[in-house]
DNA sequence: CCTAATGATTGTGG
DNA sequence: CCACAATCATTAGG
């Protein structure tokens, strides 16, 4: 729009070599914009000469002239000639009227698209990046605090902390890109601009430039460049999202919860096994005591009860295990908060068995201990459920949330499990 | 190196 | 959304 200016106040200065070969395109614009202005003489003062009533073939004639004397004249002469005419009285008045019709015709087409309503995705790439900690004032608060809060009340997991620095580091990494690509872009943008400004300001002495219009490059100017700035927030977010992913992975990278906390994931496991569904308060409690997190409880119990009810035979060593130890725990007078939830299957059935176990050489009440828990699992309620209540309970339990296990061994409590088939 | 154990993820169904 | 089942990916032990 701006490019090429239809008038020619400023032409002769610059218009030297076009001038030279009688370009029809210039004449053109010529006769349509200033038919009244042109005049004979190609000397001196053409531009400002009176109105005469010759005929169109002499006026082009005139204006060839004027053209070809362009070549002659000096720079000089053509400034002073420029002068001349931004002094004249009623170029004011004529500048107005010109401006008007350009706002009429040129911009009034691009009236129609010029409003945006605030690219969608742009604000959703804003979010993410302040979600994310780049785009906000600084991190260090939410979420890494609540990290450290879990970890310190478990007091474990020193490298978590690691790859948690880690990304961190890497995370204020981008940070520090981001904004420094951002400000740089912010002050290319207001340095450009006022450049711009200062030109047309400039220019809009020589030519018809309303305030308006320079409103409007400003305008275009800014959405340039704030698409730049899109595209820098979307190569950020990628940025972050790869590192996320590759933090993610890292987590996927696991390490194996403490022998403390399998002992007591185990313990609540075999002591509720009869419904092994820890409710949320629970998990809480069990991922507070274990130092991890509740998805992480509820992982375990989910690959436990798979695992456990694919082959019960392998995991009748460690049931009969912590049974006994939850029986020795509830026989010492810990009447700990057991949440007898449903069934009621707290500190039940083996505190008998346990008291066995402990009246008997140690080697022979292991072989009994699995003896019994393996009879306790794999019993049917039909077979003897009517011998004791804890017991039928218990099977009943066992029954119900195992469905039917397919234990491929043949149920031996022995270690020997002779299913060698290669 | 191979394998079992194990935590996490993914896909499916209620 | 939760549980389950299958599967992936890593770890630990031989």
């Amino acid at each position: 729009m701006l490019q090429q200016q239809p008038l020619t106040g400023n032409g002769p200065s610059n218009g030297r070599g076009l001038g030279v070969s009688g370009h029809p395109g210039m004449h053109a614009l010529n006769s349509v914009h200033q038919p009244s202005q042109h005049r004979s003489d190609g000397g001196e003062s053409g531009l400002e000469g009176t109105e005469n009533g010759h005929e169109t073939r002499r006026d082009i004639g005139d204006i060839l002239q004027q053209i070809m004397t362009i070549t002659d004249q000096s720079l000089d002469e053509a400034q002073a000639k420029k002068h001349a005419l931004n002094c004249h009285r009623m170029k004011p008045a004529l500048f107005s009227v010109l401006c008007e019709i350009k706002e009429k015709t040129g911009l009034s087409m691009r009236n129609t698209q010029e409003e945006e309503p605030q690219d969608p995705q742009l604000v959703r790439l804003d979010n993410m990046l302040l979600a994310e900690g780049v785009a906000g004032p600084e991190k260090g608060g939410g979420a890494a605090a609540a990290v450290s809060a879990a970890t310190s009340s478990g007091g474990m997991s020193p490298d978590s902390s690691l790859e948690h620095s880690d990304y961190k580091s890497k995370l204020s990494q981008i940070r520090s890109i981001y904004h420094t690509e951002l400000e740089k872009y912010e002050q290319a943008c207001t340095e450009f601009t006022t450049h711009v400004m200062n030109l047309l300001r400039e220019q809009s002495r020589t030519r018809p430039v309303t305030p308006r219009e320079i409103e409007r490059m400003v305008a275009i100017i800014h959405r340039k460049f704030s698409s730049i700035q899109t595209q820098l927030k979307q190569s950020t977010c990628e940025a972050v999202m790869i590192l996320r992913s590759r933090f993610l992975d890292a987590r996927r990278k696991r390490r194996n919860f403490s022998k403390q906390a399998t002992e007591v994931l185990n313990e609540y496991f075999y002591s509720h096994l009869s419904n092994p569904y820890p409710s949320e308060e629970a998990k809480e409690e069990l991922a507070k005591q274990c130092g991890i997190t509740v998805s992480q409880v509820s992982n375990w119990f989910g690959n436990k009860r798979i695992r456990y009810k694919k082959n019960i035979g392998k995991f009748q060593e460690e049931a009969n295990l912590y049974a006994m130890k939850t029986a020795l725990g509830a026989r010492q007078g810990d009447d700990s908060p057991h949440t007898p939830n449903s069934t009621g299957s707290g500190s039940f059935s083996l505190s008998g068995s346990a008291d066995m176990f402990l009246g008997v050489p140690s080697v022979n009440g292991e072989q009994s201990a699995y003896q019994m828990q393996s009879m306790l699992l794999s019993i049917s309620p039909s077979q003897e459920g009517d011998k004791d209540t804890f017991l039928n309970r218990h099977a009943y339990a066992n029954g119900n949330w195992q469905g039917r296990a397919s234990p491929p061994s043949g149920t031996s409590p022995r270690t020997d499990h002779s299913d060698n088939s290669d």
